[in-house]
RNA sequence: GCGUCCAUAGCUCAGCUGGAUAGAGCAAUGCCCUUCUAAGGCAUAGGCCAAAGGUUCGAAUCCUUUUGGGCGUACCA
């Protein structure tokens, strides 16, 4: 809709042209202040220009008036246009707001390591990715979701460590001395126990096995992980193992040419000159690689396989990465432009006023599935989903709780609710419904519809500057403007029933693919009765 | 110290490719169910957009500085 307006617009001035939302939904529904930007050129004042703008519109198939205001050009979209598109839109349900971007990107996100389960911070980036995925699939992008598993390296180590601490304490009956670091938690307990049945009571005193141990749990610890993550509705379309890509590190290494050397018995990667801070060590003395290393071996794997643009979503605390592995990437023959690391901010908690702290180590953390049980996906994802991704957050987990009839997800859930109640109340049938007329719609009514209408814009503004909260944002202005407009006008017995219906049910389609794309089912009736349970 | 993200209503946050009177939810106060689910609607109140400069017709938005925070600053992941 804007982009037809946009180019409609672009081709008339010759030049990109700013549209907006107008300030009063009275002045039509589209704005633009070019008649500013343009007065200065024709050392004219803005509002003659605005005016001799407006009066060259006459005759426009998609606009009913175009005025001028106080120098702004404001756009009234004809009825014949809104009609033909909310119609179009309920006749191919599944296209709305589909387009064909073809492009090939692979979106990593998660990627948490396999020590564990998942934590609440983990969740923000996970709701993140998801969403953008989901976006960009509607977009028509070729984008894959690839989770990367750490399962080499000192962690995993540290996994085989844990459980045998926790074994020897639990079952063996043993006072362990605890190390410094180790991991802790609920989780453990049946890690020890399948262990047991496994390979038998030796492996938790057996140093030796430690990696054995390790290599068989982290294929539990990712079930949990997978299985955590369904339950949020989020699915991966691959998983990459760096344990399984270190065969390829000698030829990585020699690929990345004069970007790394050698000194001090150590081999560094010249990243300073790659707008790093310092050089960094990828392989140490005793010839066991960095972090860094999987991390390039990694991404070499990625441009290899050929994607267009690679998008990687991480927390927050690892962005003084970026800089070394684009430095990596650079090295190694590819355009870091193609790569695009989003940051996810972290999450703090309280609860009753008193500060979470996050640390996996630390063992009091706040578990995804946590929470997920407590206040559901639904409510989880969108309360993510509506914050910008890269400002700290912060929420009470006990607000949040006692939030449910306050909580936005319901007002919206209702709105749909509300349209599939009334429409099943009507004593027309969803056919002739279809059928009739969106024209002749009063001020009110075809505002909504506009609205409505406007879905595809947010998709794909969200989804291009990665700011998913405008999809959440949308449908709560949408659902506002449906619940006032279900107060202020009676449908059923209304002289212009079936239109008003019609109308509701673009904003019900709306209101469902907004929601779907959000990783959320509309729901079609809402009970009480339900929520007490 | 350096890097980076941030600072908008009492609280949690939108708004940021510069544009018309800075928005929403929660919390507060007062109304609206003989009417399609009141999980709803209406109204009131609440702001020196952290501070100071700059750019210009025009700044919450862009630039600089300051202040106050989060995160990072490993041969840890």
């Amino acid at each position: 809709m804007k982009q037809r307006v946009s180019a409609l617009l672009r081709e008339k001035f010759g030049r990109e042209v700013v549209l907006e939302k107008p300030k009063d939904r009275t002045f039509g529904h589209f704005a633009t202040p070019i008649a500013f930007s343009l007065a200065k050129e024709l050392k004219k004042s803005p509002i003659v220009v605005a005016e001799e703008l407006a009066s060259s519109f006459e005759e426009s198939e998609i606009f009913s008036s175009v005025a001028s205001v106080k120098g702004y050009l404001n756009f009234r979209l004809s009825e014949n246009f809104l009609h033909e598109y909310g119609t179009w839109a309920l006749h191919n349900q599944a296209q709305f707001g589909k387009q064909e971007k073809k492009e090939k990107i692979l979106l990593e996100f998660v990627s948490a390591n396999p020590t564990g389960p998942l934590h609440i911070g983990h969740a923000r980036g996970a709701v993140y990715g998801d969403t953008l995925l989901r976006l960009a699939r509607h977009l028509g992008y070729d984008i894959t979701a690839e989770y990367y598993v750490n399962d080499a390296g000192n962690q995993i180590d540290l996994l085989g460590l844990s459980i045998q601490l926790e074994g020897r304490a639990t079952v063996l009956g043993e006072d362990v001395a605890y190390p410094e670091s180790y991991y802790r938690g609920e989780y453990l307990a049946p890690l020890v126990r399948g262990a047991v049945e496994r390979f038998g009571k030796e492996i938790l005193q057996d140093e030796s096995r430690q990696k054995e141990l390790a290599l068989w749990a982290k294929d539990a610890v990712m079930n949990i992980i997978v299985k955590d993550l369904g339950d949020l509705h989020i699915f991966f379309d691959t998983f990459v193992y760096e344990s399984s890509l270190y065969d390829d590190w000698e030829r990585v290494l020699h690929k990345m040419g004069e970007g790394v050397y050698e000194k001090e018995g150590k081999i560094w990667i010249a990243s300073e000159s790659r707008d790093d801070e310092k050089d960094r060590v990828v392989v140490r003395e005793d010839g066991r690689p960095t972090y860094l290393a999987g991390d390039i071996v990694y991404h070499n794997q990625k441009f290899e396989r050929g994607y267009e643009h690679y998008i990687n979503i991480w927390g927050a605390d690892h962005h003084g990465y970026i800089s070394r592995v684009k430095a990596a990437v650079s090295f190694l023959g590819y355009e870091p432009r193609k790569l695009e690391v989003l940051l996810s901010q972290m999450v703090s908690l309280l609860k009753d006023g008193e500060p979470y702290k996050m640390s996996k180590r630390a063992g009091n953390v706040i578990l995804m599935s946590e929470i997920v049980q407590e206040i559901g996906s639904d409510a989880l994802r969108f309360i993510f989903a509506s914050k910008k991704s890269d400002t700290a957050l912060e929420f009470d987990i006990s607000e949040f709780k006692k939030q449910d009839s306050s909580n936005p997800i319901f007002y919206i859930q209702y709105a749909h609710a509300r349209i599939h109640t009334i429409v099943g109340k009507s004593n027309f049938t969803k056919e002739h419904i279809l059928e009739v007329s969106l024209k002749g719609l009063d001020e009110n009514a075809q505002s909504l519809l506009f609205e409505a209408l406007l879905l595809p814009e947010i998709i794909e503004d969200a989804f291009s500057s990665r700011q998913v909260q405008k999809l959440p944002d949308y449908l709560k202005a949408l659902a506002a403007s449906l619940h006032r407009f279900y107060y202020e006008c009676r449908i059923i017995g209304n002289e212009d029933e079936a239109k008003l219906l019609k109308l509701f049910l673009v904003v019900a389609l709306s209101l469902k693919t907004g929601l779907s794309l959000m990783g959320i089912e509309a729901k079609n009736r809402m009970s009480k009765e339900e929520e007490e349970l």
